[in-house]
DNA sequence: GCCGTTTTCGGCCCGACTGTTTTCAGTCG
């Protein structure tokens, strides 16, 4: 997609200009645009000049510059500062750290313009005499090329959240913290996480640090203040804690759970009023009084606003939505009746129908679909059309057996490479509904890989399309399919997405959940569960509902058994 | 470079920690 393309230059001009130095402003509306450019659920070839005009932080001058990389592939302002800025400062730029002013120094000073020198100079101890470096600061560029090297990469929400709960447990535990909570893009539910913010309350922080810093998961101090402290943990992920006094609590959640976007239009908005709003409190302007911020929604309400839920916090239309009362409301985990996706152990999955059906139970849910790989998935033992048959019968006798639960009989029909289905239609009939993904030839091409899934769509007996994007986060990208052209046709033939709860996919994702529910497509959420513990994920694909607007309404799997099957293709 | 129910000019969010400084610049979130 050329959002990433345009997004990526942008950011790239805006580290340009920071070391020439250029005006603060100036630079972070390069940002700005970026990230807004980067959260649009279009494609932007697919926009009007118009309408590129209309996202926020997009002015005439930008505006042609983006049409400028679409017309040529290039923006010249962007060459013409390459031209002038070795490319070396920027890959200096990378290095936790090094900043603009760094950069250029050593750039100067020493001519170094790749990370392989500074650290050789940095070892041979040859960074010390300059401007304001002495050992600690040059210990400190060696440590931040160590942390580079390991990589600053985000990692799966599903992987952060256990972590960051024991250590929460942890504090909670052995130091005197009153209130805490995570937040940060943790508390968002982002599906993937760079660092985890905690926020807590005490009346001794000296002693909350201390603890903090001697937690067992910590690897490394970066820094230890009164009121702020960074570690990096032994899984290479960077914790910040922040003490703050108690009626500060709400004011600072808001602010440390950000998104940093979201928090920069809120103080926008204060400063209108004259009121200013910081990490503290909400303060009148005139004589600096404190009106509000012991609890988080007193920064919203102050401005008038209903509460903004946390995952809705990106800046992207919720702000508005709020002051014009159209907020959605929130579809709950608690709204869940029953997991449309899971294996058992006819196929790859761990566990008999009984097992299943206990676990599902106690979750408090009403029915699943057992949907066990078809014979094309050889490595997870897929279901021929005869065994299918037979696992029917055996479902349709525990079903006689069950009360106030069922068990939906399905199948994960792997999608061919050409776009036929792995089992015939004669058989996919006699089935209460039918999954149907790609599990093979990612690498084809847009049209062909669009081809396929379109394919599945228009078949009459294809309720639902599993991870329709492939992604594995941080694995596999998603594979190159039009989307759009994906959504219309679903939308034609009334077929379900679904949102894959596994952590590592949570495909689709949470911009084209929004999108999927502008267009009225309906939306299953389900786990993929191959052991029971994996019912648990669902929480994670609920937070990417949330993420996209999602109410209760617009997911069928909130619905009884039987209100859902009538709404799922084929309608029985 | 963007933006406007005070404005088409003059603003633009705000604070903590570190290391190197004698009062603050740089970096980060």
């Amino acid at each position: 997609m050329k959002n990433q393309e345009i997004a990526k230059i942008f950011n790239e001009i805006a580290d340009l200009l920071e070391i020439k130095g250029e005006n603060p402003f100036r630079i972070r509306a390069y940002r700005k645009a970026a990230q807004n450019i980067e959260g649009l659920p279009k494609s932007i070839e697919d926009i009007t000049t118009e309408e590129i005009l209309k996202v926020p932080g997009i002015g005439q001058d930008l505006a042609g510059k983006i049409e400028e990389y679409l017309k040529t592939g290039r923006i010249k302002a962007h060459e013409e500062l390459k031209q002038e800025i070795p490319e070396g400062l920027l890959t200096l730029l990378s290095v936790p750290g090094i900043g603009p002013k760094t950069s250029k120094m050593l750039y100067e000073k020493l001519k170094i313009k790749n990370i392989a020198e500074l650290e050789k100079l940095a070892s041979e101890h040859k960074l010390i005499g300059l401007p304001g470096i002495k050992e600690k600061t040059e210990e400190n560029i060696l440590k931040g090329i160590e942390m580079l090297k390991r990589g600053r990469e985000r990692h799966p929400i599903g992987r952060v959240l256990p972590i960051a709960n024991d250590i929460v447990e942890h504090l909670r535990k052995n130091a005197p913290v009153d209130k805490i909570d995570l937040a940060g893009s943790l508390r968002r539910c982002k599906d993937t996480i760079k660092d985890i913010d905690i926020l807590v309350t005490s009346d001794n922080p000296k002693e909350v640090m201390r603890v903090f810093v001697h937690l067992p998961h910590v690897k490394d101090i970066l820094m230890q203040g009164t009121t702020k402290s960074t570690v990096i943990i032994h899984e290479d992920i960077q914790v910040d804690l922040r003490v703050v006094e108690k009626d500060s609590y709400g004011a600072a959640l808001a602010y440390f759970t950000g998104s940093k976007a979201h928090n920069i239009r809120l103080r926008e908005m204060a400063m209108k009023k004259g009121l200013k709003i910081n990490e503290y409190g909400i303060f009148r302007e005139r004589d600096e009084k404190k009106i509000g911020g012991e609890k988080e929604d007193d920064v919203y309400k102050i401005l008038g606003l209903p509460y903004i839920p946390p995952e809705l916090r990106e800046d992207q239309g919720e702000i508005g939505a709020a002051q014009e009362g159209r907020l959605p409301n929130l579809i709950t985990l608690e709204d869940i009746k029953g997991d449309l996706h899971v294996h058992s152990k006819w196929s790859d999955g761990s566990h008999t129908f009984e097992q299943l059906i206990e676990a599902a139970k106690k979750l408090g849910y009403s029915y699943i679909a057992i949907t066990d790989h078809s014979k094309g998935l050889g490595i997870a033992r897929g279901l021929t059309e005869d065994r299918l048959l037979e696992q029917k019968k055996e479902i349709d006798a525990i079903n006689k057996k069950l009360k106030g639960f069922k068990i939906i009989h399905g199948v994960e029909v792997d999608i061919r490479s050409d776009g036929s289905l792995d089992i015939s239609d004669d058989v996919l009939k006699e089935l209460d509904i039918v999954v149907a993904s790609i599990h093979s030839g990612f690498k084809q091409s847009k049209k062909q890989l669009t081809h396929r899934l379109s394919s599945a769509i228009k078949n009459p007996y294809v309720s639902i399309i599993a991870h329709p994007t492939g992604r594995l986060i941080g694995e596999r990208d998603a594979y190159d399919i039009d989307m759009e052209e994906i959504f219309s046709i679903a939308k034609k033939t009334k077929t379900a997405i679904e949102i894959n709860a596994y952590p590592l996919r949570l495909d689709i994702n949470d911009t084209y959940a929004k999108r999927a529910k502008e267009l009225g497509i309906p939306i299953v959420i389900a786990t993929d569960t191959h052991i029971i513990n994996q019912f648990g994920y669902m929480r994670y694909g609920v937070s990417i509902a949330r993420r996209g607007w999602l109410g209760k309404d617009d997911v069928l799997n909130t619905l009884d058994v039987d209100k859902l099957l009538k709404r799922l293709k084929p309608f029985k």
